[in-house]
DNA sequence: TATCACTTGGTAGCTACTATCATTTCGACG
DNA sequence: CGTCGAAATGATAGTAGCTACCAAGTGATA
């Protein structure tokens, strides 16, 4: 019997896996630093990581998916769900990502940014982090209109979600990037977008 | 000598080429309608346009760009520049939407939307198109920090496209998409997204 | 017509990815 | 502790997108 009866078995098969599959995404990615995405092929991460091309594709449907991490999607929901339902939408997302990005450490922080960094540089990831977008849109629409008591694929609250991704998405590729900058952006956004001469 | 100088010559090569290159596009998307995209092959598609597969290669870089055509983008930024400019950012973007969806033939916004809704039913593709919209996020960007005498490179500029484009993808999804609903979502934002219980 | 540049077809090869099967390894239970 | 079933792995073969390269054909030009 486990510890804990409903947390997850942790026998030695659980714990060769969770290493294998950390093993596989850490020398991923280093040889993506290394070398280059399309230049590293998955013979050599399996080869790196001490198992054999069939398994890589057992953890990781994809390429891609090596990158493709986004464990943070559910904590922003529960950061969103978390605020005080007098905030306006606007102003409970950007304080929920503001939660979420304090609670980070400073590795998480920096592990973030590169993990941008390389899909913002590769074509191909970039794509798919656009799709990853998609997701959060739908994620975020579902949240804020819970907050207002709206169906969930009530229009307007699908166009608010759209454009603070937008938003959002828009502050990846300052040359300068940080969190402070998406942030910004959301204050921005919140005023209206009043841009003048 | 060709009639107009500086138009593109026009000889018996150049056409042959256009020819292929619809032939090539027309026989994809009939494909990709008729059977499904990742069921169809680029030998397939080669075979029903009568060329060979390495032919393909030279008028597409990859499979994907069969569908991703995007001659839309120069002529909405020259809507855009057309624009008055006492017009706000927001208003002058959203008429020249407008303006250019008023040009296009029934058939072409026809076309439009199929190409639109096989771009969403395959992930694939779906990706990718977000991709492309990063591209029209810069363009526009470009566009409206010229009207506002801005450098291009202005972050609020920037995060007023990436509004724009965020709430135009949102709209794409929705069951009835049609180009009067991008419409609606520009003018919702315009508003300055007043979202009320 | 002769020459030259461009376009094409064909071949070979790389890599991401799938399907399948035999082998090994772990867990549970008597 | 030994055995049996389930899960994980490795190996093999095959498909398809895509690249590189070379030889042959076709259109432009003088």
């Amino acid at each position: 019997m486990n510890s804990s009866p409903d947390s997850p078995p942790v026998g030695l098969r659980e714990r060769k896996k969770a290493r294998t599959r950390a093993a596989l995404r850490e020398h991923g990615m280093r040889l993506f630093r290394e070398q280059g995405y399309a230049e590293t092929t998955i013979e050599q991460i399996a080869e790196a990581a001490d198992v054999s091309p069939s398994t890589f594709f057992r953890y990781f449907p994809t390429k891609e998916d090596l990158v493709l991490v986004d464990d943070l999607d559910p904590v922003l929901i529960a950061a969103l769900e978390a605020q005080p339902i007098e905030k306006s939408p606007i102003a409970a997302v950007r304080d929920a990502i503001a939660d979420v990005l304090a609670e980070l450490t400073d590795e998480d922080r920096e592990r973030e940014l590169q993990r941008h960094e390389l899909m913002l540089s590769v074509p191909e990831l970039r794509a798919t982090l656009m799709d990853e977008f998609r997701r959060t849109i739908d994620m975020m629409a579902e949240a804020v209109a819970r907050r207002l008591g709206r169906p969930a694929d009530d229009f307007e609250v699908r166009v608010f979600s759209g454009a603070v991704i937008g938003a959002t998405i828009s502050t990846f590729e300052s040359p300068v990037h940080s969190f402070e900058t998406t942030l910004r952006a959301l204050d921005f956004l919140a005023a209206g977008l009043p841009l003048v001469k």
